[in-house]
DNA sequence: GCGTGATTACTCGGATACAAGATGTCCGAGTTTGAGCGG
DNA sequence: CCGCTCAAACTCGGACATCTTGTATCCGAGTAATCACGC
């Protein structure tokens, strides 16, 4: 039970993105050098947040990676939710007779995080330094 | 980013034993028949129950485990801790300058999580139902 | 009856096997920009 | 000066390799209760 690497990258990725707050789409290899991780593992990360909509991606020279939604629409929870899935943390796969309280506590749990990680969107941390990433 | 299905035992097996409320011990066969797990690998996830100070093993003939708190301070954060691990589920490998603001955030989140499964204890369970697992 | 030893019913721990997912890498294909060249 | 072509700089996607972790099994060792047996 723990966030993946690829969730990191994915965060710093996104918070790289709206610091620029460009029109002109920013180089996964630009990306990459900054994190110490390789462009194309990178890039295989940041193709997960293009299908959950939250990026888009341009082609050719010059091309790279920029934000599709507005920047104060973009929480913690979008990018997460994309790398790691929507599904319950936890499943109970005992056949019960009735409903699982465990699960019930277990899902209450989580959606008490996940509130908190969609009420913090990832603009709110840019202003308070000048990206030092 | 999943919870195990050993901390899914460890939860049903610990209201199990809740439910009995018992100074016998009761086995592990009984405990594993009940979840449709075998009694070897329950045992192993038993094992870290009993380091972590929540229940005690009794060996021999008519051996078993059972409690070692009592069971209104079990809450299910103390069985997850247990089973995995008392760590962030959230690190930032990265080598800031600063410190990691996204980190901050997410050990926030979790914190939320981890006081709703502190308050939970297991024995609150027990009461509605009379031990359908 | 009453100790004493053997048997039985358990847990405990390590070693091992297997599967799945996370983490990367490599390469070919498609796409856009921009430079260079000829008219 | 304009347009065409071509090379360079990119992303995209699949296939692959590797490593860690979760899941599970097997077996030998230790331990306590109980049974059997002999005195």
């Amino acid at each position: 039970m723990k966030y993946s690497k690829a969730t990191n990258y994915a965060l710093h990725t996104m918070l790289l993105l709206v610091a620029a707050a460009s029109d002109k789409p920013v180089g996964v290899q630009q990306l990459a050098e900054k994190q110490g991780v390789s462009p194309t593992y990178l890039s295989k990360i940041l193709t997960k947040l293009v299908k959950a909509g939250l990026i888009e991606s341009a082609s050719g020279a010059n091309g790279g990676y920029l934000l599709k939604r507005k920047k104060e629409d973009i929480s913690f929870l979008d990018i997460i939710h994309a790398i790691e899935g929507t599904t319950s943390l936890f499943d109970c796969t005992l056949n019960h007779t009735t409903d699982c309280l465990i699960q019930k506590v277990m899902v209450e749990a989580e959606q008490k995080m996940e509130q908190h990680l969609k009420d913090q969107k990832i603009v709110d941390l840019v202003g308070t330094l000048t990206v030092s990433l």
